[in-house]
DNA sequence: TGTAGCATGTAAGCCGTTACATGATTGA
DNA sequence: TCAATCATGTAACGGCTTACATGCTACA
């Protein structure tokens, strides 16, 4: 059993991760419950599939033998709540054990934009930054949250902290920030 | 003249930036050449793009008059130089005015798999942060490479001011993996 | 009665990668 | 003469998004 087939990409990994955190794991976990999720945490430090990537890769995962389905069907519509099976888990379990090969990957539309504000000068250079602050607040809060929603229980120790991570995260990305502004010319 | 046409990617910007940034204008920059300067600067806030896709990209900016090229043919192979024209210019700077819709894309392979950590124990919760201390290391020392050459000069002082980011960023990075190293039940 | 949220999918297409193929130049 | 580096490209494909299409359920 547990063919190995071929290579997830870690996308599907960090799918078949939701599954596995799923709270009731006799039912499983529609689709559309599985990019909620994703929305919640997997943004954060990967990014949320589109929901159309989410069904496609569930199907992808189910034709493998990494999840298993129940389905409901009602009126022309089908529902299906997704599970991870034995081998699924085993698969995980061996990619988490695998060297990380790849550093992490930052796409930084504010720091690709600095690093050409010579062409606008430091007026777009000062509002670029103070508009990424306000983002950064956002996003703090919407992490802060989750983190909240996670408490102190054990089951959950390493998802809270990697929520600590990015608290810290965004914590030290304002404090940079903010000391580039000061190193702007002043306005007045 | 410019005529708008259609949208770029935030990656063909980023490559007008480095035909912006050439310190020879008027020979202009190879492919080539264009790809060691993204592999140089680029890949620390955006991604270096393969090979392959700088030649697309640049072909498909000549296509619709964003830069222009000079040719030189020796035997069977041309050598194209590309500089970015007025318009490439314009277009770049409309694009720097406009305001950033998007927060920056971060894909961290170590924070997803410490998400998961409790599924294969503290140990390989600790060699992974371990390793990921190592490779920062490394990063942070290339890129200490590239702000020393980058000095002092007002010519350069957005770029020395991301790369500066860059290291705040990875500085911060390491202490807070070192905190949460500190926070695993240790070995012993 | 209609709209918001739950729920599922297909199709088209872009962005980007890897693999492959080729050739020129320089120096050990 | 062989390897490294400079240099240019094509082909195939994967991953992911947007746009589109559909239908059920609850509630205002």
């Amino acid at each position: 059993m547990c063919g190995v087939s071929q290579d997830l990409s870690t996308t599907s990994y960090a799918l078949l991760g939701l599954l596995v955190f799923d709270g009731s794991p006799s039912a499983g976990l529609t689709g559309y419950e599985v990019k909620q999720r994703a929305d919640k945490t997997l943004r954060f430090y990967w990014v949320s599939p589109a929901m159309s990537q989410v069904y496609t890769e569930l199907e992808r995962l189910a034709r493998t033998g990494l999840v298993s389905y129940t389905e409901e069907v009602a009126g022309q519509r089908r529902a299906r709540r997704f599970t991870i099976t034995a081998c699924g888990q085993q698969r995980l379990q061996e990619w988490l054990a695998e060297p990380v090969e790849s550093f992490p990957i930052l796409k930084h539309p504010v720091a690709l934009r600095l690093l050409m504000a010579g062409l606008v000068g430091p007026d777009r250079a000062r509002t670029l930054l103070q508009d990424y602050l306000e983002q950064l607040a956002v996003r703090r809060q919407d992490l802060l949250e989750v983190r909240r929603s996670l408490g102190e229980r054990a089951a959950v120790k390493y998802p809270a902290m990697v929520a600590d991570w990015g608290l810290d995260y965004y914590d030290s990305e304002a404090r940079i920030v903010q000391q580039l502004l000061d190193r702007l010319p002043s306005t007045g």
